[in-house]
DNA sequence: ATGCATGAGCA
DNA sequence: GCTCATGCATA
């Protein structure tokens, strides 16, 4: 419990030793106000392990099978009310509806959906606070069962549908809408809808919004940021896809109307302020971060000690560049370089220190110590290559210079039964 | 677009 | 105490 030492903040100007005690402190931090009093709702449906999910995972295409893995608990869908905020929240509104999709009804009959402005219909929480929003949970996603309904007329027509690409492999490519996508599908998907999304004059942060009011799920801009650019999981990924796309085929289907977006800047603010790592302190942390992805308890403390960090800083620090490297994929120009992917490829290997080869997101299976990861295998490690096998990256769509198409995830997980890794 | 952060779930 | 999904805040 102690975990992730979550709730407690310490006020700037407060170092105090957070390690062990946390209780909900509140400071307020310049303006904001930081009462952190993030106990978890009601663990209805908390399920430990329900989940199944148990798509197969094309990433590993390969191992296909099994695979659980990406799932152990992410694909939990409930979405913790992030950072518990709330409460500050304007009381009544929201959750009611946001919260069920089922019975909710924000589903509005095409003709209605005709303008981005159905978004926030009358009893749609424009003013949601993305951070607690409303929705305390996600309940099964997109999946069709109830919203299902939406208008199977406009079901994807033009544009959007999938461009099944079915390259080499013979298989069947996935279906649009249910299956499991291939990692081609996404990517190819991903581009697809930023562009829609760019046409249609929505951003990033509407199409977040959108989702909550019409799912009940709302996300934030960097989720849909970090969709469009491949940097989440594939299990994530997938998880996403179907209800981008039937945003999409909304919002497609309601076009020309007017581009209006109506943008909800609502933010609620109560958050610890980000601390900023100096860039010399960065550059030890990845030197030692190169040395030992997963520094213990005592290694970290040390660390953090010596550079003057406060310990969970230091630990947030090692777990966020551990994801990082995760999914981490070339910032590398539009392809200009060597198409190799960058990341330094320790992951996994404590024995094994390269610094900095360069490459290859994911190590084959390297899962050491405490192995949680990708035990790719070494097939779909080689360059970029999809689980499925299927080259990705460089070659579809090469157009968007703005965004160097980097993504491959990073390889899905071993395929073996793995104890910890979830 | 991304760095630092939170929190659930698991081991 | 880690992973993973996710996001506020910021560059």
């Amino acid at each position: 419990m102690m975990a992730a030492s979550a709730g407690l903040y310490l006020c700037p100007g407060s170092p105090s030793t957070l390690s062990g005690n946390h209780l909900d402190l509140s400071c307020s931090v310049g303006q904001q106000q930081y009462a952190h009093e993030m106990k978890y709702m009601p663990p209805q449906h908390q399920n430990g392990h329900g989940h199944h999910l148990s798509h197969h995972n094309p990433w590993a295409g390969i191992s296909n099978t099994d695979t659980g893995h990406w799932s152990n608990q992410g694909m939990s869908l409930n979405l913790h009310n992030n950072h518990g905020d709330l409460r500050d929240v304007k009381p009544g509104l929201m959750d009611s509806e946001v919260s069920h999709p089922g019975t909710t009804l924000h589903h509005r009959p095409p003709q209605q959906l005709h303008s981005p402005h159905a978004w926030h219909s009358p009893m749609t929480p424009s003013h949601l606070n993305l951070t607690g929003g409303g929705q305390l949970q996600h309940h099964g996603y997109g999946l069709p069962p109830m919203n299902g309904m939406l208008s199977p007329a406009h079901q994807i027509h033009h544009s959007m549908r999938e461009p099944e690409p079915d390259h080499m492999s013979g298989e069947p490519q996935t279906p649009p809408d249910d299956d499991t996508p291939s990692s081609d599908d996404l990517e190819i998907f991903a581009k697809q809808f930023k562009q829609r999304r760019i046409k249609l004059g929505f951003t990033q942060a509407d199409v977040g919004l959108a989702l909550g009011t019409l799912y009940g799920n709302v996300f934030s801009q960097t989720t849909i940021c970090r969709f469009e650019a491949l940097q989440l999981s594939f299990k994530n990924m997938c998880k996403l896809k179907p209800l981008l796309q039937k945003w999409l085929e909304e919002a497609d289907s309601s076009t020309g109307s007017s581009a209006n977006i109506d943008k909800i800047a609502a933010q609620g603010r109560k958050r610890k302020k980000r601390t900023s790592i100096e860039v010399t302190v960065k550059g030890a942390l990845e030197n030692h971060f190169l040395k030992q992805p997963k520094p213990s308890a005592p290694e970290i403390t040390h660390l953090a000690d010596q550079l003057q960090l406060e310990k969970e800083v230091v630990r947030v620090w090692f777990c966020n560049r551990r994801q990082k490297e995760k999914r981490m994929t070339p910032p590398v120009g539009p392809m200009g370089n060597n198409g190799d992917l960058m990341m330094s490829s320790d992951s996994g290997n404590e024995d094994t220190p390269l610094p900095h080869s360069s490459n290859s997101p994911m190590q084959p299976n390297g899962d050491s110590g405490d192995g949680m990861n990708m035990g790719m295998p070494p097939s779909s490690m080689s360059s970029h290559m999809s689980p499925s096998g299927h080259i990705m990256s460089s070659m579809s769509i090469p157009h968007m210079q703005t965004q160097p198409s980097h993504h491959h995830y990073v390889t899905p997980p071993p395929p073996r039964s793995q104890a910890q890794g979830h």
